[in-house]
DNA sequence: ACCTGAACACCGTTCAAGT
DNA sequence: ACCTGAACACCGTTCAAGT
């Protein structure tokens, strides 16, 4: 057996990630099948395991791609300023969240706790999360201690969370998202009108 | 075979949802294997199904008892009162939370989608998680409307949570304890804040 | 060195066959 | 009617054997 080698490495390991993220863009990650999924590039299984550890590590690959996703899509230059910079940007969450589902949720996802160590490289993506929110939390509150500024953008960006996750999850059609913007603006000038009053 | 009956039907399910629920505390639903559970109760797997639908309906009765066990954790009544009870019933939910991690995080697991719709007995359960928050929501602002108050407990419910599942899905160490109770009660101070000025 | 194909261990679900 | 045990279809993971 053992056919020619038509890609590289990391060729085969960008494969692998490209036809793993449209499975479960469309079904979910639940639906990712190994077998399945090999098929889709040409290659069998046991091919994904010289490119990924296992299951759970190209899961971890799929989540680090998600959070760069989800950190872009918060980086857009905020074209208005103060409290309507944080809810557009509370927004734009809520907005990817929306659109991409299925990868969007598995990032937090408690059952998907790899029994490795998380390496740096992966938590630093999740400490980057929220950047976009720190910086429109400073420019509010210049003089804010480090450590405070971060617990408060810990503290809103969870919040965000929480609000995208529950409400989407209850009930992710189109006729509801109005409802749930505005459920989202409540969370973040509430939280914003504390917040500014206590700093 | 055919053992003689020596359990009811509903002791039969008792003992499953037992079993399941020490497993899952134990070791969380992905260690759920039902036939280990059939064993540890002295059946065997298809027993199971005389009692559940399939597993996936055995999680949601899990979750029901979760459910309702988060419920009671925050029916407790307040010693305390105004924002002190809210701040109460928030540091409740998160003791809940880190206490029983495994059966709680589950609950709103965005990966554990049944297929089939939820029983309105089941929602009826959710709609009730914050009910205890919505009282002291209403007692601080007795004049607001039943649907802009329902929005604001969903807002702060939501948040809570966020804040509690990212938080110790991070570090459910001890030692961080007191940190993500500093950051839970932030949220909600500023959020109480920001809502009692606009109401 | 790269890749296959088969094997292994495991799992949820079903159901004919027992009592 | 209750319950078993085996079968079915499926899955992640490993690895000897091919090129």
């Amino acid at each position: 057996m053992a056919r020619r080698s038509e890609h590289s490495h990391d060729e085969l390991k960008a494969l692998v990630l490209q036809a793993a993220e449209t499975i479960i863009i469309e079904d979910g990650y639940a639906a990712l099948n190994l077998r399945t999924l090999a098929l889709d590039i040409g290659y069998t299984v046991g091919s994904v395991y010289m490119v990924f550890a296992n299951r759970a590590d190209l899961l971890m690959h799929i989540n680090a791609r998600t959070l760069e996703a989800l950190s872009l899509a918060m980086a857009q230059p905020p074209k208005v300023s103060g409290l309507a910079a944080i809810e557009a940007l509370a927004l734009a969450y809520l907005s990817y969240a929306r659109q991409n589902f299925n990868r969007w949720s598995m990032v937090f996802d408690p059952h998907n706790v790899n029994k490795a160590p998380i390496p740096v490289w992966y938590q630093a993506k999740i400490d980057r999360l929220f950047a976009a929110l720190e910086t429109q939390l400073a420019l509010l509150a210049p003089h804010t201690p480090p450590a405070e500024l971060a617990q408060a953008v810990w503290a809103l960006g969870c919040g965000i969370q929480g609000v995208c996750l529950l409400s989407l999850k209850a009930d992710s059609k189109p006729a509801q998202l109005k409802h749930i913007e505005n459920t989202l603006k409540l969370l973040v000038r509430n939280f914003m009108c504390g917040w500014t009053t206590a700093t």
